[in-house]
DNA sequence: TTGACAAGACCGTCCAGCCGGTACAGTAAG
DNA sequence: CTTACTGTACCGGCTGGACGGTCTTGTCAA
C-alpha cells in the first residue's frame, strides 16, 4: 500500500482534474493524465485499471472532500445552521474563477451513471437541511439557488458579476435566517 | 435549400438531440446521428460540413426555440412580469423527466466555447429582468434558483420530488411578485 | 442531360487497454 | 554477508477499434 516516493494515486487524481480544467473535458485521456501526473501510462493503469475506475475515484475524492469541508464549516462556532454553512462553503467554492470540477463533464460523456453517488449525496444533504427548518419553501429556494450558483461556476459562466454574487449570498443568508 | 423529402436539417438536429439523450452524450457520433435521422453520413456532412457546425446548429436552434417560447409566454395575458413567464416556462421545461439538452455535454467535450452564445443569452435575459424590478436581491435568488432547477433537470437529477418542485415554483412566483 | 443532393467505402488519427519488461524492497536460506 | 527468490510499483511500445472528414459514385427531379 505504501508508495515508494509519493502517493501516485492522489497525484493522478489531481492531474486528471487539472487536465480537464485546463485542456477541456474532451481532452481527458489517460496519456494526458499520466503525463501531467509525471507517471507513465502503465503506472496510471496500475493504480486505476480502467478509465471508469479513474472517474469513480474522481467522484469519491470529490465527495469526501466536500463532506469534510462541510463538516468543518458546520462545526465552526457561530454557525446557526448547516444551511448557512453550505451557503458559505459554496460561495467560497464559486469564488475561484476556474471550475474545479470540469472532470464531471468527462465522466458524464463516459457514462452518466458516474454521477449517481453525487445525486445521492445531494438528496441526503437536502434531507438533513429539511430537518433543521419548518419553512420548506425557503429551503427549496436557497438550495436550488446554491445549485444554480454551482452550476454556473461549473459551466465557467461569467453571467454574474462579483458584486452580484455577493449580493446573492447575502440575500440567501438572510433567507436562511 | 428545399429538401426533396423533408427538411433534413431539422431532422438531423432532432436526431442529434435524441441520440445524446438516449445513448448518452458520449455516443453522439456523426454516424449515430445520421443513422438516427434516416440519412447517410454523406448526407449529414452535406448539411453540416463539420461536427462543430452541427454543435453550433444545435445551440442556435435551442436558443431560438427558447426565445420564441419565452416571448410567447410573456405576451400571454395575465403575466405581470417577464420573470414570472420565465419561471413558468422553466417549470414546464423541467416537467419532462428526460433532459432535452444532453447534447450540451457533447458540445462542452468538443469545445467549451460552444456555450458562449448561451452565456450571452442568459446575461441578456438577466439584464432584461433587472429592468423590471428594483429588488435585485430577490431577482438574483429567483434567477439562480431557476438556473439550479434547469441544471438538475439537465443532469437528470431526481433529487427533488414532484411536489417539492411544485412548492419551489410556487414560492418563486410569490417572491417574483 | 444536368446538377443538386445523397450514399457509404475509405483514410488518417486518436485512444483505451494490454503486455512484456525493469527496478527495487523485503525475506530467507546457505 | 551473500545469493536467490518473491511481490510491488512502474514503464512504454503496441494494437485493435472507433471516429471525423474526404472522395467517388450514384440517383432523381426538372
Amino acid at each position: 500500500m505504501r508508495a515508494r516516493r509519493a502517493n501516485s494515486r492522489e497525484k493522478i487524481l489531481a492531474a486528471a482534474a487539472a487536465v480537464a480544467r485546463e485542456a477541456g473535458p474532451g481532452s481527458l485521456s489517460l496519456e494526458a493524465v499520466a503525463s501531467r501526473a509525471g507517471v507513465s501510462k502503465g503506472g496510471l493503469l496500475y493504480n486505476f485499471p480502467t478509465k471508469a475506475k479513474l472517474m469513480q475515484g474522481l467522484v469519491e475524492n470529490y465527495l469526501s472532500d466536500f463532506q469534510k469541508a462541510l463538516e468543518a464549516r458546520a462545526a465552526e462556532a457561530g454557525h446557526e445552521s448547516v444551511l448557512s454553512a453550505y451557503i458559505k462553503l459554496s460561495a467560497d467554492d464559486c469564488e475561484q474563477p476556474k471550475p474545479s470540477a470540469s472532470w464531471m463533464f468527462s465522466a458524464i460523456a463516459e457514462d452518466p451513471d458516474f454521477l449517481t453517488p453525487i445525486k445521492a449525496f445531494k438528496r441526503q444533504l437536502f434531507e438533513r437541511l429539511k430537518e433543521e427548518t419548518d419553512d420548506l419553501g425557503s429551503l427549496l429556494v436557497c438550495f436550488l439557488a446554491i445549485e444554480g450558483m454551482r452550476s454556473m461556476n461549473l459551466f465557467d459562466s461569467d453571467v454574474l458579476s462579483e458584486s452580484e454574487r455577493q449580493l446573492l449570498v447575502a440575500t440567501l443568508l438572510k433567507i436562511a435566517g
